[in-house]
DNA sequence: TTGAAAGCGCTAACAA
DNA sequence: TTGTTAGCGCTTTCAA
């Protein structure tokens, strides 16, 4: 139904490599035949198909996306910059989703990888050697973001670890006598890979070491709200929230208002990504940035580095700086 | 570099047609070679190209989806139940974003289509006959979400109109003086569709004129927090918001609180979508519930129903309902 | 300046 | 049960 380069070619009586040359604007061809053979593909709406520009050039300008999940603002966030980025650089983006599910994250990569996607960015729930075997198997470039699989494999984050750790010194600096580590069950199918997690919590565990007056617990069950809910009441101590996740410590603080806790007078609290959600939310939450915006744009950049054939480092951080704001 | 079924058939030492056979099981062949032949695939790894599957049958089990914005969470929430829906109904999803950019849109349009996408999921800034006739011209299944283009392009979406009437009323009947109608322009380089915004106001429009001792006032400009905070202090009478989008309400209450201007307290206000987000914030701002998740399941639906040859109608509407929140 | 031919990896109709 | 052949629409090399 659709219109080839071989019924150009009949109407305009010349081979399809000339109609080519037209089309492609390259190599040696007359200006008249070139005129006539655009204007019939022009008429006749010409597109080129791209299965098959795909599969004769072994590439497709298209970098694949996987990520768990869009209505957490942090990827709305990271995907927006992926793809003004990609297409900055001549790229089209196909992003898919799966919801944490593990297996389904597989099959999509697979998938992507199948269709010659030229590279791929990932933020992965799946995580450990078999999984990295399994992805530089597919040899296609890829790059990691946010949750790291391996050292062996392309990554470009934050320094969780150390951001947790200035932020938890400042809590303290702040005067608060106890800090409450907050990380839930990320929820999903499986547990999913959690090395963001795992960071802030070894950030926080450091500084807890080094300041042996500050009591201090981590809550990491589904019921976290009711039992913040009752250190805040019982608690005789200044106390302060560290939330792995902006969306925890938003919790948090609503639940705590229904019950008439207000922070900071009653509590202190910290968040972590900087979600633009947070702007609509008073009072300021406290919180790190993690220069989303600029992980996803070196993402890209070092994942087309590879595609051109570049090798390139392990591991790639951005700058993170902690957010003042009326919750600490 | 990748393994075919032509290296397969010569390993095995057959046709490329009984490994084809084999590999998709179907067709008379001997349990031996049959099993020969998967035994050598996997040992190699084989995956099938799906370029070239595509090419031959014409068809490729994608859907495509073009949204401009994900990090406003309606979107989010749209794209994690098409995603969900297809994947249910055997096909991927390709998801792409332009920012609001008309030609972008376009663009990446004809690419979905050149890439042999089976159908179309849309929300988009274009609009007007020109562009209804530019996608009827892709000659691939499509529906249009949200952003109706034309009465011509099956749509799926809820009665904004119908909706807005009901809201409107509501707030009459709860006892306020003024109604301002809020839709700021919606930023991107242009305009773009604003279907949904022109129906709302119209259904703002038609309650008004039913009820001429209501005062009304429509702000649709960058600057409508300023004039909302004016209103609110001079205006003597009791005032409601009706804003065509949550987000617009949220804005609006942070300002005024700043100013220490309280819902429902010193005024009302409702918001359009009840995004997700919405939990976080208190008061609960009270909105229209648009079922974003019906809508897209229905649109996805709808799609593979036409994508199989049926003929579909052009109009689906999904049901909303007023959310009483706290703030009127 | 133009054309012929081979091939990307797969499917599908027809033969044997 | 297996193989042969043609073809999807494009690119690319070589020849005219």
């Amino acid at each position: 139904m659709s219109i080839t380069t071989n019924d150009i070619a009949k109407i305009c009586q010349v081979s399809r490599t000339t109609v080519l040359r037209a089309l492609n604007n390259q190599g040696r061809i007359s200006e008249e035949t070139k005129e006539r053979i655009l204007k019939t593909a022009k008429e006749l709406g010409y597109r080129p198909d791209l299965l098959a520009r795909g599969l004769v050039k072994g590439r497709t300008m298209y970098i694949g996306v996987v990520v768990f999940d869009v209505k957490n603002q942090y990827f709305a966030q990271m995907l927006s910059a992926i793809e003004t980025e990609a297409q900055k650089q001549g790229y089209s983006v196909n992003i898919t989703l799966h919801d944490k599910n593990k297996t389904k994250e597989i099959e999509l990569i697979r998938k992507l990888a199948d269709y010659h996607m030229d590279g791929l960015i990932l933020s992965p729930v799946n995580e450990g050697e078999e999984f990295a075997h399994f992805l530089k198997n597919l040899g296609i470039p890829l790059v990691i973001i946010g949750n790291k699989v391996s050292d062996t494999l392309p990554f470009v984050g934050i320094q969780e670890k150390e951001a947790a750790k200035e932020a938890v010194e400042k809590i303290i600096k702040t005067g608060y006598e106890e800090v409450i580590f907050v990380c839930p069950p990320l929820g999903g199918i499986d547990e999913g890979n959690i090395f963001t997690h795992r960071e802030r919590l070894a950030g926080f565990c450091d500084v807890i070491a080094a300041n042996t007056k500050i009591s201090s617990q981590i809550l990491s069950n589904y019921d976290y709200i009711e039992e913040a809910k009752k250190i805040v009441k019982d608690s005789g101590k200044k106390t302060a929230f560290f939330c792995s996740g902006d969306i925890f410590a938003l919790e948090i603080m609503k639940e705590l208002k229904k019950i008439g806790m207000k922070t900071p007078r009653d509590y202190g609290i910290m968040g972590f990504d900087d979600i633009e959600f947070l702007n609509y939310i008073t009072p300021r939450l406290s919180t790190i940035y993690n220069s989303v915006e600029e992980v996803s744009r070196t993402a890209v950049k070092l994942l087309i580095r590879q595609m051109q054939g570049e090798s390139v480092s392990m591991n790639y951080f951005e700058n993170y700086h902690i957010i003042d704001g009326e919750t600490l």
